[in-house]
DNA sequence: GCCAACGTTGGC
DNA sequence: GCCAACGTTGGC
């Protein structure tokens, strides 16, 4: 069995939040749209069935972890990229060459209390963690030692 | 293959 | 709403 792995995915509440993947048939939605070569990266190559992952709010006013996920698929082509009608096409990936890949996703546990962003930058022990270290990435791999103190403080 | 221009992200 | 950071694009 392959190692367990940590991640945290960063949504615009607004663009979905961790309310409508609770909200979905099954708590089980793709996770499609990230066209950023380095996420693509992690969510190709990384990102396993069975790997957990806290989701992160960003944006104005969340900017907070605020609930846990099982990937109950790992990476395949985001066939989205290819479909003129979704929210991010890319003419450049196709069935045959997939330059996109997602994950499938199912919502398990909300958090008893949101871990703020401000909470995470005071934590000395998450001082380098990805999500401080690496803005602008939707997608940070974690450590177990990290994913427990945040769910720590999350309850 | 360099690099300037441009677009996007996301904290403030 | 501003703007810094940084990724991507495209002209040369």
């Amino acid at each position: 069995m392959a190692k367990q792995g940590y991640w945290l995915f960063k949504s615009e509440p607004a663009a979905y939040s961790f309310s409508d993947l609770m909200g979905e048939v099954d708590r089980t939605a793709e996770w499609d749209g990230v066209r950023n070569y380095q996420a693509r990266n992690y969510l190709r190559d990384e990102v396993k069935e069975g790997d957990r992952m806290l989701f992160y709010h960003s944006g104005a006013k969340a900017k907070s972890v605020v609930g846990t996920a099982l990937v109950v698929r790992g990476g395949y082509p985001d066939h989205t990229a290819w479909d003129p009608d979704s929210e991010h096409p890319d003419p450049k990936s196709t069935p045959e060459k997939p330059r996109w890949y997602m994950v499938d996703i199912k919502g398990e546990a909300e958090l008893s209390n949101p871990v703020t962003l401000a909470q995470i930058k005071a934590t000395p022990a998450l001082e380098n963690c990805s999500l401080l270290t690496r803005p602008r990435i939707s997608i940070h791999p974690m450590t177990k030692e990290e994913w427990d103190i945040i769910l720590a403080m999350g309850e």
